[in-house]
DNA sequence: CCAATATATCCGTAAATCCGAATATACGAA
DNA sequence: TTCGTATATTCGGATTTACGGATATATTGG
């Protein structure tokens, strides 16, 4: 269990950047960073700065294989942040006009 | 239905006084400002800039009575929004250590 | 060790956000 | 109209946040 706080989470889902990084790592089980810059299309050091914001709040969690970084939703998220990511990754997706990118790497 | 968006809504809840505001409208059914600024104790300018931007976003409704002006969340709220605030009401009222304030006007 | 690739971090700058005192506005009562 | 109360808005300044190019780090393969 993260202690993870409410307005935290909002926080972190309150940027439409790292509320699409999420919503990518909701549907795919596990996305690596150049899947994600390939999907949003934002300059590479962005994307790893909120990545690192979302890890650093224990939003997710990142593991290494070999030169790339694949990350996915924290497993250990208190119940609550779940729910509540799985209410809003429908409309958000929609909202955000996100596609399920075709994986480019791994 | 209003057009808040996912980010929108977040954004809002991704303070802590906001987020108080938003949970002791979720509990009273309605409550008017001078019970929001006795419970959160905050300058009464700083509470009402936020429920200004509550209602910006069309999170909440007013209704002036008198002097008085009664805030309640927007009953026309879309689902995913409503759902998320009953979600984290209860983990924000025990994270933020809220106690249903005992109405003082009215 | 060296080159190439993937990712993270640094840094200066621009923009957004927050604060609270002061002031303005709205309303009811006298 | 004038006063008092309730609420909203304004304003300048402090703090936070976002950006993206440049650079650093890590890892694999040769």
């Amino acid at each position: 269990m993260t202690n993870l706080s409410v307005s935290k989470l909002c926080k972190c889902l309150g940027d439409d950047l790292r509320l699409s990084l999420v919503c990518l790592m909701d549907v795919q089980r596990e996305i690596c960073v150049c899947d994600l810059v390939d999907a949003l299309d934002a300059p590479q050091s962005t994307i790893s700065r909120h990545l690192a914001q979302l890890r650093q709040c224990e939003l997710v969690v990142a593991r290494r294989q070999g030169t790339w970084m694949h990350y996915r939703l924290n497993p250990e998220l208190p119940e609550w942040a779940l729910t509540v990511i799985e209410t809003l990754a429908g409309p958000a997706r929609a909202q955000l006009d996100l596609r399920t990118p075709a994986p480019v790497c791994c």
